[in-house]
DNA sequence: TGACGTCAAGATCCG
DNA sequence: CGGATCTTGACGTCA
């Protein structure tokens, strides 16, 4: 039972994709894109084992334009050593990575150059994994496509254009649910049928549902039996609405008492949890820590620890009463004691609160602290000015975070820029 | 023809 | 000039 996130990671040093567009695409600007973005994985793959997190998706953008302009280039050959530690180090730790091309990828088009497009698009993310050396148990997961107007022969259509497919695709396909037009039911017919596993995603099943009787966890059991051996442990999706957009969109990080109860109804299950969220990492940590009993041992708390030097400044900023109660809850280190849930409810709970000006004030002085005796007068000058503007409301506190990052990243302050306070809100 | 979703690049504005 | 903020891009379907 793996919980993991996808694509970026939030606070991870060097570790975002770069791309370009289309008219400023070359051969020798998109190697060089391939080559920074392999650095990049590495970096986060890297991230993904210090952190105990087994579960990763790689994003669509390591080649830009991986199944158009640069399909034809020599990628795998001039990076073969990169991807090649690369895979070693995800291959050697046990973690499992997938990729998951998007919405725009539409395998069961009527259009003939659209589904060949959709071909090319699921041959370069195959290549990707098997230049990683990876098995077929790391997959790539695809939505069903469009109706048409005739549900049946798009389903239908999906599972001819699937038997077309080469088999080093067809080996790592996975079909998922989606949250408008193929419902579970329909997928789990359609995977059926072309003899591939399906994938349960609970967000898109709850704003589109195959009925109004059956329970999530039946449909689970259900995709469990289409997932064998060679495909390694059942996968699905869990995100949780977000309460201020529309139906279907991703919440800002998962709550942990809903995921929680979900968690604990696939006790008996073999299911790898992947999460869709817009704080990435931070909520895998915070749910593999919920789960895993970190905080258990004398050990392990110091893993606890981390996570709360991470936190503090932001909720600091939020609430110093839930700081102060934190600071004192980790104090406890009797071996009986598991304070990872409570820190983390408190955590949310600060979050959730309004940032008052003075407590902003006070959580960015704390920060400052660290350059205050080596910043030059113009940085100084500049914090002091933006902070005096935070306050009579003339600039965003993000502009003083702004200026406190660019800070830390010339002075290497590391320990700071793998805090979240420059990230969360 | 715009909305959908996603992220970063590119463009523009500001002091 | 650097930094902040706004707009565009890349994809296909559907109302």
């Amino acid at each position: 039972m793996n919980i993991g996130y996808a694509c970026l990671a939030i606070a991870v040093p060097a570790s975002d994709m770069k791309s370009c567009v289309l008219r400023n695409a070359d051969e020798a600007r998109l190697t060089a894109l391939i080559g920074h973005n392999l650095d990049a994985l590495a970096r986060l793959i890297d991230y993904n084992i210090q952190n105990g997190i087994k579960l990763f998706r790689i994003s669509s953008d390591l080649v830009p334009f991986g199944s158009s302009l640069a399909a034809d280039l020599p990628w795998p050959h001039l990076f073969a050593e990169k991807l090649a530690a690369i895979g070693k180090r995800i291959a050697d730790t046990g973690m499992r990575v997938s990729m998951h091309p998007g919405q725009y990828t539409v395998l069961n088009s009527p259009d003939v150059s659209v589904a060949a497009r959709a071909v090319q698009d699921l041959q370069y993310h195959a290549r990707v994994l098997a230049a990683l050396g990876l098995g077929p148990g790391h997959k790539l997961v695809l939505h069903l496509g469009g109706v048409y107007g005739n549900k049946k022969q798009a389903m239908d259509r999906f599972i001819m254009n699937f038997r077309e497919l080469e088999p080093a695709v067809q080996n790592r396909l996975v079909l998922e649910n989606d949250d408008g037009l193929f419902h579970i039911g329909d997928v789990l017919e359609t995977a059926v049928a072309a003899g591939i596993p399906a994938v349960f995603d609970c967000l898109h099943h709850a704003v589109n549902p195959a009925n109004a009787t059956d329970a999530e966890l039946d449909w689970i059991r259900r995709c469990a039996s289409t997932w064998r051996k060679q495909d390694g442990a059942q996968k699905i999706h869990y995100s949780q609405q977000n309460g201020d957009k529309k139906p279907g969109a991703h919440s800002e990080s998962i709550a942990i008492d809903a995921f929680l109860d979900f968690y604990r109804q696939l006790a008996e299950l073999d299911v790898d949890i992947m999460l869709e969220v817009k704080d990435k990492n931070l909520s895998a940590l915070k749910c593999i820590n919920c789960v895993s009993g970190r905080g258990i041992s004398g050990r392990d708390i110091s893993i606890l620890e981390a996570e709360w030097a991470r936190y503090k400044y932001s909720v600091l900023e939020h609430s110093p009463e839930h700081y102060q109660a934190i600071r004192q809850l980790l104090r406890d280190k009797s071996p009986s004691a598991d304070p990872a849930l409570a820190m983390y409810q408190m955590i949310e709970a600060a979050l959730a609160l309004p940032v008052a000006a003075g407590s902003a004030v006070n959580a960015a002085q704390h920060v400052w602290g660290y350059f205050k005796d080596k910043a030059s007068a113009s940085e100084k000058k500049r914090f002091q000015d933006l902070m005096q503007k935070f306050v009579s409301g003339e600039n965003s506190l993000q502009n003083v975070k702004n200026h406190l990052l660019k800070l830390g990243r010339n002075y290497q302050e590391d320990y700071l820029l793998k805090g979240y306070y420059f990230y969360i809100k």
